[in-house]
DNA sequence: TGTTTCATGTAAGACGTTACATGATTGG
DNA sequence: CCAATCATGTAACGTCTTACATGAAACA
């Protein structure tokens, strides 16, 4: 019960505008893609349940079955709810973090090359933002885009950082640090 | 398939000593805390399984049932095959930036109230790993807290840009972006 | 003798992923 | 008519969390 965020995600999304379950998969892919990714199946499941509860409803149907989905005021107050009363959790996993705490398994010349494919890989993605950037898509006016800006402003500052980081420890290392621990 | 870091997290350890499940677990609980949290009951769980396949093994027998766990070859070679032949994905979620997306739903007032908010969590969550750094058990010396610094480094860099954004984004918002776009 | 610490295990449930399955409609 | 797109749904499986359950040994 701590979690949910996939339900606020809909709820979100559908303050908007009313959308089907196709529509917001297709959202999931794009402007939430780097945020909060989910699958279809995911997404069916999860409006059928906001149905159930009447944080959702359908309020019309279309050709092949498509049902467009509206926010109810019991949603809208939910989302609100979410934004206001409840704090976001900062993720406690780090495969990349995890994985520098055992380098001293590997030879100084593999640590060195683990920092320098991290800082290759944070340099890549920072230019990837910089593009999304500069990208149509983002500068049309629009509620959601506004926001996005602030968010990919994170991501600029994140990948920055992890480009920063990693060649600050490859030198630490090529420096004979930490005193070349060695194999068993 | 993809991830199983749990189980590598237990390789690791086990690389550097014996232990038992219940020594693991409080090894989670302090030095992995930061950065791959575990509970008892997933790790008694891994490592029953570990043992099914031969990457750790049961070295002695304790009172009270305690099973002292040591890595085995196969045990060695998968941890070192983890490090070398698999690249670490970077975490895709944040409750923090999905947020973000939805802020237009509140007042300035309350946008402004939520990164002031994010900007002290970030400066205390900083000032707490500074407090860590200075630790008597950072500063033995040792393999895991020679790569436990590494991992430290990486938090305090992290949280003090994740100050800098909240409190460039509080500016943004008190110049009066994105245009006020109020409640529907 | 009683409490704390050590020590291991199981079960239920939420969340996420991948794959399977089905079919209507549109457009060339 | 055929292919792509639209559109929804189910099933199996893996991981993680919380809670339940049990008991031996140490220590005061």
């Amino acid at each position: 019960m701590s979690g949910m965020s996939l339900r606020h995600a809909l709820l979100g999304l559908l303050a908007n505008r009313t959308a089907s379950g196709y529509d917001l998969m297709k959202l999931f892919d794009t402007s939430l893609a780097n945020v909060w990714p989910a699958t279809q199946s995911q997404v069916y499941g999860e409006l059928t349940r906001l149905a159930d509860v009447g944080l959702v409803e359908v309020t019309a149907q279309g050709p092949r079955g498509r049902k467009d989905y509206a926010l109810t005021d019991a949603g809208l107050a939910e989302l609100r709810r979410w934004l206001t009363e409840t704090r976001p959790e900062q993720p406690r996993r780090s495969d990349l973090l995890l994985r520098v705490f055992f380098l001293d398994q590997l030879t100084s010349e593999q640590r060195l090359e683990f920092f320098r494919y991290q800082a290759e890989r944070a340099a890549s993605h920072h230019a990837e933002l910089r593009r999304l950037r500069e990208s149509p898509a983002l500068n049309e006016p629009g509620r959601l885009t506004a926001n996005g800006r602030l968010a990919l402003e994170y991501g600029l500052r994140l990948t920055a950082m992890q480009e920063e980081w990693a060649d600050w420890a490859a030198k630490q290392i090529s420096q004979g640090f930490p005193e070349s621990a060695g194999q068993s």
